[in-house]
DNA sequence: AGCACGCCGACT
DNA sequence: GTCGGCGTGCTC
C-alpha cells in the first residue's frame, strides 16, 4: 500500500541512535551495549533507565560501546531526567576498585548507587504563602489562617492548618479565593553549611606546626599523603580540622572516614563545636530518607563536610578536596562480606585519583603507614604531647608465672593477681575509678566435661560455643547459634561433671565482685543482658561517676574520657598473642596501647598494670618502656625479612560452599591448576580458621608474591582457566588483613 | 541481583 | 493429574 510521507524525513543525525557501553549495578561481568534514544548524547557517568530483561534497572554511561552483541538485539536506555550523573573521576575509582579487588564492576557501582531512590526526580513539595488578596468571604477560622501566614514564611496545608488551628479546608478554601498563593520548595531543606573559622581553636608548638603542613598541602590541591601520628590525647582532630577549614575556605568537599566505632555523637559535637554545624553523615543505619538527602546534597556538592563509615567512600563528590582516614589503623576499615576491599587503602586511591591530599590519622599507625611515613613516601607528622596537663601513664607489667595467690591463700583468685587487686584497693579507697580490660565476652569460652572431656562446640562452626552466664546459655559468637546452658553432658549423660574453662568478663567481674563486695561496678561488653543500650548506660554510669569500676571488652577501649579513671588492669595481656596470623602482634600492642590511653587522661596521673605470661615478649617490652617506635622498628625487620606485606603482597582466596566434599575438590583442583610463575609462590589449600563457618566449609590458598609482581593478572589468568559448580564460591581477598 | 525455565514430591 | 520446591542460567 503506497503510504503518503507526512512528515519530512528526520536528518541523519538524529536517526542514527548512539551506542553507548551502560554499567549496571549487578555482578556482571562488564558494560552492557544499549541505544540512547535519537539525537541524546551522554557522558560517562550520565545515568541511565536500562531496560534488562522484563525490568528496568538504573545504570550509568560507561563508556564507548563493546560491540559484540548485534545491533538489532539493543535496547534502548533512558538518560534520567534533571541529567544527574555521576562524577567521572568516581567512575574512574569504581574501575579501580573492581580491577584491583578482582570483582565486577558492576559490583562496585552498586555500592556507589546505594541510595534507592536519590535518582529519580525530586518530589516536588508544594508550600504556600500569604497573597495580596483580601477574601471575600472571612470567618473566624479564616482570619485565624490569615494571620498567621503574615509572617510570610511559606507552609504546607497540613502544616498551616495545624498552626492555625483550623480545618485543611479552611486553608484550602483560601487557596481557592487566591489569598494564598503556593510556592515551590526544594524536596528536602539544605543542609547547614559549616563555618571554617566558627571557633579556630589555639594549638600548641607541635599541633600549629602540624595544622600548616596539612593546610599547605590542602592549598597545593594535589594529591599527596600525611600520616598524622600522635598520641591518644594529642589533639589529632583538632589539627586536621584545620585542614578541613583550609578545604571549606578552598571551596573544596572533604570526605572523612571513621572506624563505624568511632562514629560517636562524641564526634559530631566536637566537629560542631568547630565548625558551628554538625557534618552530614553517612553510615549504615540512615533512614532511607537521610540516605536520600544526603547522597543528594553531596553529589549537588551542597554536602561540604561527610563524615562515614567506610561506605563513603563512595558517595558521588564532585568537588572532593580533602579526604581523612581516623583510626586508620583500625581492622573495621577492612570490608570483609560481598566486595573485600581495605577502606584505608581505598581512601588513598580515591585521593590520587580526585588528586587531593589524604590524611591518615592514628596514635599506633598500621605497620604499612608507619613504613611509608618512614621512607618518605607519606609526609610523617608526629604530635608528641598530649594535651593539657596530662601525663602518659605508666605501664606496669605483672609477671603471672610468679604473681599469684600462696597455694594456702584464705582466699584464692584465678584472674585478679594480687598485685592487680593492690592497686584495685588503692584506687578505690582514693576514690578514684579503675577499669578492668578482657577482651573476652560472656562467662566462659570453653564447657568441657570433666567424666569424659566433651568440649561443647557448635554444630554449624568449628568454634567453641561460649557459656554466657546471666542469659544461662551457650553461644556461638560466631554464627549466633544458642542453646539452654545444658546440666547434663550430651555424650556421657553424666551430670554436675560440666565445668567453665578460661576467662570472659562476667567471670572476672564475678571474681572482682567476691574480692570488692562493697565496690560499684557494672559490665560492659556487646551483649549483655539487655542489649546495647546496658552498655551505653555503664560507660555513663563511668562517666557520672556512679560506679567505680568498669568491666569491658574492646568496646570500653577507645574514645571515653573518664577523668577520675587512674587504674587500668589487662587481665590477660597475651590474649591474641602469635598464633601465626602475620599481624596479631601489631594488632596486640595497638589494642593494648589504646586501652593503656584511657588511664589518667585529667590531671591525675595513670597506672596500667598488663597481666602477662611473656613479660620477655617485644610487644610487651615495649608496652611496658612506652618504646613505641622500637617495636614498630623490630616488627618492620621481621616483615621485610620474611617478604611480609607491605615488602611483599599476599593475597587469599577461600572456596566454601556447604557441600564439604565439593569444597575440598574445587580447592585441590584451584591448588594444582595454580600456574608458576616467577616470585609467586602458592600454599595451601588448607582448611581456613574456621573451617566450618555458618554451615558453610571453607578452604584457603594462599598467594605469596614479590612487592612487584602483578598479582590480580596472576590471579586472572589462574581463576579463568577453572570451571567453578555453581554450589561452591570462590573469593578473593587481595592484602588480606586477617587469616580467618 | 531478579526473574524465568525446568525437573521431581504432596495435594486440591 | 496439578502446584510448587528452589537449582541453573541469562539479562545488552
Amino acid at each position: 500500500m503506497m503510504r503518503h510521507r507526512l512528515n519530512p524525513a528526520p536528518p541523519p543525525e538524529l536517526l542514527q541512535k548512539p551506542v553507548v557501553g551502560v554499567l549496571l549495578p549487578l555482578p556482571l561481568a562488564g558494560a552492557y551495549d544499549y541505544k540512547l534514544p535519537p539525537g541524546v548524547n551522554a557522558a560517562r557517568g550520565a545515568l541511565v533507565a536500562a531496560p534488562l530483561g522484563n525490568r528496568e534497572v538504573l545504570g550509568a554511561v560507561w563508556g564507548a560501546a563493546e560491540g559484540t552483541v548485534g545491533d538489532n538485539r539493543l535496547k534502548v536506555a533512558e538518560p534520567l531526567e534533571g541529567a544527574p550523573a555521576l562524577p567521572p573521576k568516581l567512575c574512574d575509582f569504581i574501575d579501580w576498585v573492581a580491577d584491583y579487588t578482582l570483582n565486577p564492576p558492576g559490583a562496585i557501582l552498586a555500592m556507589a548507587l546505594r541510595s534507592r531512590g536519590a535518582f529519580e526526580p525530586e518530589a516536588r513539595r508544594i508550600a504556600y504563602v500569604r497573597g495580596s488578596v483580601t477574601p471575600p468571604r472571612m470567618s473566624a477560622g479564616r482570619a485565624r489562617a490569615l494571620e498567621i501566614a503574615a509572617d510570610g514564611l511559606a507552609r504546607s496545608v497540613t502544616g498551616l492548618a495545624e498552626d492555625a488551628n483550623v480545618s485543611s479546608a479552611v486553608v484550602r478554601g483560601l487557596i481557592q479565593a487566591g489569598a494564598l498563593i503556593p510556592t515551590d520548595l526544594p524536596e528536602f531543606a539544605p543542609f547547614p553549611q559549616a563555618d571554617a573559622d566558627f571557633a579556630a581553636p589555639e594549638l600548641n608548638g607541635d599541633q600549629a606546626r602540624a595544622a600548616t603542613s596539612l593546610r599547605d598541602a590542602v592549598k597545593a590541591g594535589k594529591f599527596s599523603a600525611t600520616l598524622l601520628d600522635g598520641v591518644t590525647g594529642s589533639g589529632k582532630t583538632e589539627v586536621y580540622f584545620e585542614a578541613v577549614a583550609e578545604a571549606l575556605k578552598n571551596g573544596r568537599q572533604v570526605m572523612i572516614l571513621l572506624p563505624e566505632i568511632a562514629l560517636t555523637v562524641q564526634f559530631l559535637e566536637r566537629f560542631a563545636a568547630r565548625f558551628g554545624v554538625r557534618p552530614c553523615e553517612w553510615h549504615s543505619d540512615l533512614s532511607q530518607k537521610e540516605r536520600r538527602r544526603t547522597y543528594r546534597a553531596v553529589m549537588k556538592g551542597e554536602a561540604r563536610v561527610v563524615v562515614g563509615a567506610r561506605s563513603s567512600l563512595f558517595l558521588p563528590f564532585p568537588e572532593l578536596g580533602l579526604v581523612i582516614v581516623d583510626e586508620e589503623h583500625e581492622q573495621a576499615f577492612k570490608q570483609q562480606d560481598g566486595a573485600i576491599y581495605h577502606a584505608r587503602d581505598m581512601a588513598v586511591v580515591r585521593a590520587r585519583i580526585e588528586d587531593c591530599p589524604v590524611i591518615l590519622a592514628s596514635a599506633t599507625p598500621s605497620l604499612e603507614s608507619f613504613v611509608n611515613a618512614q621512607s618518605g613516601r607519606y609526609t610523617h607528622l608526629t604530635l608528641a604531647s598530649r594535651h593539657g596537663i596530662a601525663e602518659l601513664p605508666q605501664v606496669k607489667l605483672i609477671d603471672l608465672r610468679h604473681e599469684r595467690d600462696a597455694p594456702d591463700a584464705e582466699k584464692k583468685a584465678q584472674w585478679l593477681s594480687p598485685p592487680l587487686r593492690a592497686a584495685l584497693e588503692k584506687v578505690l579507697a582514693a576514690n578514684e575509678q579503675a577499669m578492668l580490660f578482657l577482651n573476652r565476652r560472656g562467662y566462659a569460652p570453653l564447657t568441657l566435661c570433666e567424666a569424659c572431656g566433651h568440649k561443647f562446640t557448635c554444630p554449624h562452626c568449628s568454634a567453641w560455643l561460649v557459656e554466657h552466664k546471666y542469659k544461662k546459655r551457650l553461644a556461638c559468637h560466631q554464627c549466633g547459634y544458642e542453646l539452654p546452658m545444658p546440666t547434663q553432658c550430651p555424650q556421657c549423660n553424666e551430670t554436675g561433671t560440666l565445668i567453665p574453662c578460661g576467662p570472659g568478663v562476667e567471670r572476672v567481674a564475678e571474681e572482682f565482685a567476691a574480692f570488692f563486695p562493697t565496690a560499684r561496678y557494672a559490665i560492659a561488653s556487646s551483649d549483655t543482658m539487655h542489649g546495647p543500650a546496658e552498655t551505653q548506660a555503664a560507660i555513663r554510669a563511668m562517666a557520672k561517676r556512679e560506679i567505680d569500676v568498669l568491666i569491658g571488652t574492646q568496646i570500653v577501649a577507645k574514645g571515653h574520657h573518664f577523668p577520675q579513671l587512674t587504674l587500668v588492669g589487662v587481665v590477660d595481656a597475651d590474649l591474641g598473642g602469635s598464633d601465626g596470623d602475620l599481624r596479631a602482634r601489631e594488632r596486640t600492642f595497638q589494642l593494648l596501647h589504646q586501652v593503656s590511653g584511657r588511664a589518667g587522661r585529667a590531671e591525675k596521673p595513670g597506672l596500667v598494670l598488663l597481666q602477662t605470661r611473656n613479660p620477655e615478649d617485644a610487644v610487651m617490652q615495649a608496652l611496658a618502656k612506652g618504646d613505641r617506635d622500637g617495636f614498630y622498628e623490630q616488627e618492620r625487620q621481621f616483615r621485610e625479612a620474611s617478604q611480609s606485606p607491605p615488602f611483599g603482597r599476599l593475597a587469599a582466596l577461600v572456596i566454601s560452599g556447604y557441600d564439604g566434599d565439593a569444597v575440598r575438590t574445587i580447592a585441590k583442583a584451584l591448588g594444582k591448576a595454580a600456574p608458576n610463575a616467577r616470585d609467586i609462590k602458592v600454599w595451601g589449600p588448607t582448611p581456613a580458621f574456621y573451617a566450618l563457618l555458618r554451615g558453610q566449609t571453607r578452604e584457603r590458598l594462599l598467594v605469596q608474591a614479590a612487592r612487584g609482581v602483578d598479582v590480580q593478572a596472576y590471579l586472572k589468568a589462574w581463576l579463568g582457566g577453572i570451571k567453578i559448580p555453581a554450589a561452591v564460591r570462590v573469593t578473593v581477598d587481595v592484602d588480606p588483613v586477617s587469616f580467618f
